[in-house]
DNA sequence: GGACACGATTTGAACGTTCAAATCCGGTGG
DNA sequence: CCACCGGATTTGAACGTTCAAATCGTGTCC
């Protein structure tokens, strides 16, 4: 209640704590961690008398003795190296947020882009952390390797494409939500969908064109391979793949696209045919990003609070991750009783502005979100 | 040199370097802390074991023994609450990477909103921080008072305009910034520079203005009312707005915004208008942010990295931020001798991309930078 | 009525480091 | 020859908490 006194001489420790309750340090200790062992009556003593000193338990000193900090490390990156870019950073304010009342928290680190492991193993050996949030998982990333053999505690944002056996990973189902961005431009009448896309290859490029074909062939629609088209992520190149798109978008087409950079491209295009954005062709985006704010853009959002949600669920669930895929039993993963998930996969949600409304009525300035169902 | 052992059993402490280099306990902690007080010979033999044995002392018996975390809290929240959005995650990723070599690192934290004290008291409390960044500073903010009030140290990130009496603060010179702006785009060609600002009231946004006001007059123009216009930080009042300007711009001129989103409805304007950007009319933004990379917008960059490192200049300079300008004797700020600056102001940086570029020609896709100094 | 179990609480020790003071030792001056 | 100095190093104690084991009652069973 009382805010503590204002930093007057020394701490109030739950020695003082004790002398005020007429009890025993221990017990103290014990009405924090384990109430259960004390007399109700006790308790309430020991309560009523740390607030009435306004004590706080010294961190520094139960990781000392606990040995453990309830802490993890979270690797930042001075902008341009990540791709994931800004939606890391989300991320990060999420997992924050998230975070289990006050019984852990997050340290930041930048570790040496070429001394990677370096940087994660110093913050281990100090005792600063005792596992990790890693924010992307590259291809052929040392990280997850390491960490295993270290048998340290983490969990990944993004699938471990490379180790398809590993659990302990959070993750945006953007198959699911791309399929989902597919049917609500079919429910809006246009007549054909095409996507513009990342190059083959990236795994996250491939899952989200899958969703794609998904969405086309759930509503009977076939989807022929003039309909897709590729791009890197920038913009004059993205708007000269939507403008190929475009010949052969007649009538009232629309473009699903893998980031909303690409989808600024598509929209470029429109505007160069003469066409009008939504009236004419409905784009949707991916990520949500302040780009599609503001240009009104219909764009799938990545439910980031669920993700942080769920992985600090994962680092409490176990202090090791383990492969899993035993041959022998069919692995019903979702047990329940504690057995706790150690794999999330979310489906985003759709943000539905003017880009994907072909009737300039309905809802002009007004937002409103669906959520997919992961397949 | 050599990764620590893989976890193997215990931890190696202190005692374990002391015993392997053949001295005692506080041998090694000096020639960790205190370099000077050892014989080079014993130096060079506890180094030696200390390598050996990938020996790093453990982080919370510092804090405990030293009674001090050498950790800063950091606030985040979720989106959409601080209007200063991503901007303060960028501050956040270069704190992280400029932090004193491995002498101090950041805490995220998320209090509360409607107890945002208490969440500060409790980070304090339990000692896992010693002090704070305060990532913007909004009007009536009820926490340097009480920070102050605490003896507790911090920096802001964003002047204290309430309270000009407070030093402690890193900002970036928006005004010095947007008459860069002003002067690059005089010196391309563009002959009136116009201003799209905020409205009146908001400290940041005038300061901005004020720096127009600096170029123009400082160029031997001269600034007549209807060349200033403003809108609130939306995209179609700001289309609107920039549309008003347009009609008093004949010929070849220019516009400066305050914000990137200002600066997109500028374009949008321009569109409207059938005009070329960059050829007929040059726009310059605020913010650099992944729109005017997309958009080739010429936008002014905060520097955040030198932000950042003054940041940690001035927590460790003191752990306690007082009120300064005394009075009596003419205040000589930047004495040198150890004497840290308390106070920063950084110019921010023009990135050059084509909508500031009348000719087609020039550097086309190439970017560049030029540094406005702060006045 | 004594052995025993059990709930509630207390005591001793330890986590790994640094502060403060003590010790050791060769050298110097009276 | 002894007192004293100062540099180099060591020893004892403390930081604030929790683990592990001990203690103290009270009640139960045979």
């Amino acid at each position: 209640m009382a805010t503590r006194p204002a930093r007057q001489g020394d701490r109030v420790t739950i020695v003082d704590v004790a002398a005020a309750a007429g009890v025993s340090r221990q017990t103290v200790s014990n009405a924090l961690n384990k109430p259960h062992l004390l007399a109700a009556e006790t308790l309430e003593k020991v309560h009523a008398a740390i607030n009435d000193l306004g004590f706080a338990p010294n961190v520094a000193a139960q990781q000392l003795r606990r040995r453990r900090a309830s802490a993890y490390g979270f690797e930042v990156n001075p902008s341009g190296a990540g791709r994931m870019g800004h939606i890391l950073d989300g991320f990060l304010v999420e997992m924050t947020a998230a975070a289990p009342d006050h019984a852990a928290h997050l340290v930041t680190f930048a570790p040496e882009l070429d001394r990677l492991i370096e940087g994660y193993d110093r913050l281990l050996g100090t005792g600063l952390v005792d596992g990790f949030v890693l924010g992307d998982t590259r291809h052929g990333d040392p990280r997850p390797d390491w960490l295993l053999e270290q048998g340290v505690p983490f969990v990944t944002f993004g699938r471990i494409w490379d180790r398809p056996d590993l659990d302990g990973w959070v993750d945006v189902d953007g198959r699911a939500g791309v399929r989902l961005g597919v049917e609500h431009l079919l429910s809006q009448g246009y007549e054909r969908v095409a996507w513009l896309g990342w190059p083959d290859g990236s795994p996250v490029g491939d899952d989200r064109r899958a969703g794609w074909l998904d969405g086309l062939t759930a509503s009977g629609h076939d989807a022929d391979a003039s309909m897709a088209v590729e791009s890197v992520q920038d913009l004059s190149q993205a708007t000269a793949a939507a403008e190929r798109l475009l010949r052969g978008l007649k009538g009232r087409g629309a473009i699903v696209c893998a980031s909303d950079l690409l989808a600024l491209g598509a929209i470029r295009a429109i505007r160069n045919h003469d066409l009008r954005l939504g009236t004419d062709i409905g784009v949707v985006g991916f990520d949500d990003t302040d780009v599609a704010e503001a240009l009104s853009l219909t764009s799938l959002r990545q439910p980031l609070r669920p993700a942080a949600e769920a992985a600090w669920r994962i680092l409490a669930s176990g202090h090791q991750s383990r492969p899993h895929g035993i041959p022998g039993a069919a692995a019903t993963d979702d047990e329940g009783d504690g057995h706790a998930e150690r794999t999330a996969l979310l489906p985003p949600t759709l943000t539905i502005r003017a880009s994907s409304t072909p009737e300039p009525s309905g809802t002009p300035t007004g937002r409103t979100t669906r959520r997919s169902s992961t397949s």
